[in-house]
DNA sequence: TCCGTTTTTGCAACCGGTTGCAAAAAGCTA
DNA sequence: TAGCTTTTTGCAACCGGTTGCAAAAACGGA
């Protein structure tokens, strides 16, 4: 049905090679050809068919998007700013939800049956494995949110989160609090684990101070609640460290379903900094991850990996700061 | 790079047809030929060119997903069925982010240069001229939480907005509330204008009943929040039938920055019941919109007019139902 | 074992483009 | 206008598969 490269040669009058240069920019065409080519393309309604002219040159321009966070607010977030980004400098985002994945190898078939250019990897809880699959099976391969580390295996951009844990201590430890606490996310998560580690040995300059530890079941607001509850039951911390903020905004349910409130009987401080948590009626005090230019990065990290596939791996990590709001008590002036 | 289907025709030392017809589920082969390719395939490594395959047989297995709604958390939800569901049948969304486009024809000739096999529209603001749009380039096309219609031009999966707005009206009735009022979401929007229309019809029942009406730039909750702040300024109403939910949630914010309280000083209902509505700290009586069904039932028509393109166009209308919970006072029994 | 059927296989053309190469056209200089 | 250089154009092969068709192989019955 699509007018093809042909049809608009023969109309044109001219060879198909003649057709196709006009439509390759940086071809040799002279102004009397292309006027030419455009005037019979134009009157057929022709559009070059990307994925013909994928088989010959290599290049699909399509991006794996590939994620399992479909439940947090925040990703909602991250998407907007991944397909406008990718849009933008002609990439098409091939979307994968990889909820109920735990093995990479199906979806790195997946992608490579669709030649995409690259996989861009947006998750803070899957596995490293998964960017590493992409990476062996030679797809330029960006980890979104993944483990900073000093010695990356795949190109990863995000945060240091063991560097959040002792921010939020510090804050918490700011407080005067005598008893805190963290509330992770997921256990296997390397978000997590980075969180609690740098929570804890910034508490360990604090042997003065309880520290208790627990983890939710996911990044999500039914999880932290029903944690929340529990920890209520016993002897609660002063003020907690939660996993990030759609967990956070779970626990703070918990607590004012207890009758407790925040900040005065306990403090809550998130991690993420979700648009959500600017609301008025959530006013959730959290640390801000610089998510904007997170994805940013990681898609001029693409489209330079695009030209350059094998590329050195770095790890580029940006910083984060706390943004106080309503769930801690103001800091002694 | 990757292996191709040459190759392993010569590695199996058998002809390339025989190779595509192992690969192609209903061809012709023996036992003895298939298991001889599937060694070579396995030990090359080979998976078929996904791309290449549907030159011939033009079928890309793509599906266009396109929306403008990037802000709304009920779309996180309607993103994950969609994946999903297009997943488990084989099909590959590719995400198109329509935010800050008003004209269709861009996404229109981009989703034909990759050959999607077909779209879909899941938007419940983007005018019907983009669906249209597909449907005119010869795309087939489903217009998920579409404006329903006795006569659709395109297929429309979604609700009765009309009807919508007569039950709010009646939920609001229920209450015995004498001043009662419409905060629509933005005024372009054809769910805005449906809900508004039905909300005034049943209105128009009880004509001793004040009925203010105000609309939202926006279904986001930043929009309900200021449109709320200056509406309470005025002579507010009792009873509020709000956008959306996200829309509700910033006029409840608005609410309580006043020192108001909900229920006791105003009632508000809102729309789509989206999984944060039931978070206990918000915890908000609204109207239920079932988008799984329409996300799935979607995804059917689509799989439906892969095979019969030219299918008679047909609207699929979904049942909604008020869900209480604590934004309106509970009804006298 | 022979012959007619049915199944399996390979050939070759095709899907819609791109591109190296050489021929043709255009441009430039004298 | 001849002769040389540069630019433009078309030919034909190729990208990685699929498929109609006819030849080859396997099957079945007598």
């Amino acid at each position: 049905m699509p007018v093809t490269l042909k049809e608009v040669a023969e109309r044109a009058g001219v060879s198909r090679s003649a057709v196709s240069r006009t439509f390759t920019d940086g071809a040799s065409v002279s102004e009397k050809m292309r006027s030419k080519v455009e005037k019979a393309a134009r009157e057929l309604g022709y559009s070059p068919n990307a994925l013909a002219s994928s088989l010959t040159t290599g290049r699909t321009k399509l991006i794996g998007l590939v994620s399992n966070n479909f439940h947090n607010p925040i990703f909602l977030e991250v998407f907007d700013l991944f397909t406008r980004g990718l849009q933008e400098r002609g990439l098409r985002p091939l979307l994968v939800n990889l909820t109920e994945e735990r093995d990479p190898e199906n979806s790195v078939r997946m992608l490579r049956q669709y030649s995409v250019d690259g996989v861009v990897v947006a998750s803070s809880t899957l596995p490293p494995e998964f960017a590493l699959a992409f990476r062996d099976a030679g797809v330029p391969v960006v980890h979104s949110f993944g483990r900073a580390s000093s010695s990356p295996k795949v190109h990863v951009v995000g945060i240091d989160n063991v560097e959040t844990g002792r921010m939020a201590a510090r804050a918490l430890m700011a407080r005067g609090y005598k008893h805190v606490a963290f509330l992770g996310g997921p256990r296997d998560a390397t978000s997590t684990q980075d969180r609690h580690k740098g929570f804890v040995e910034e508490m360990a300059l604090h042997p003065d101070v309880r520290l208790t530890e627990s983890f939710a079941k996911a990044y999500s607001h039914e999880a932290g609640r029903k944690e929340m509850l529990r920890l209520l039951d016993d002897q609660p911390a002063e003020g907690y460290f939660c996993g990030d903020d759609v967990l956070s905004i779970g626990v703070l349910s918990a607590i004012k379903d207890k009758g407790l409130s925040c900040p005065d009987d306990i403090g809550i401080i998130g991690l993420n900094d979700m648009e959500m948590s600017r609301w008025e009626n959530i006013d959730l005090t959290t640390i801000h991850q610089p998510i904007k230019q997170i994805v940013n990065s990681s898609i001029e990290l693409m489209v330079a990996m695009l030209d350059e596939p094998d590329r050195y791996p770095e790890a580029r990590i940006f910083p984060c700061s706390v943004v106080e709001r309503g769930t801690l008590p103001e800091l002694p002036a």
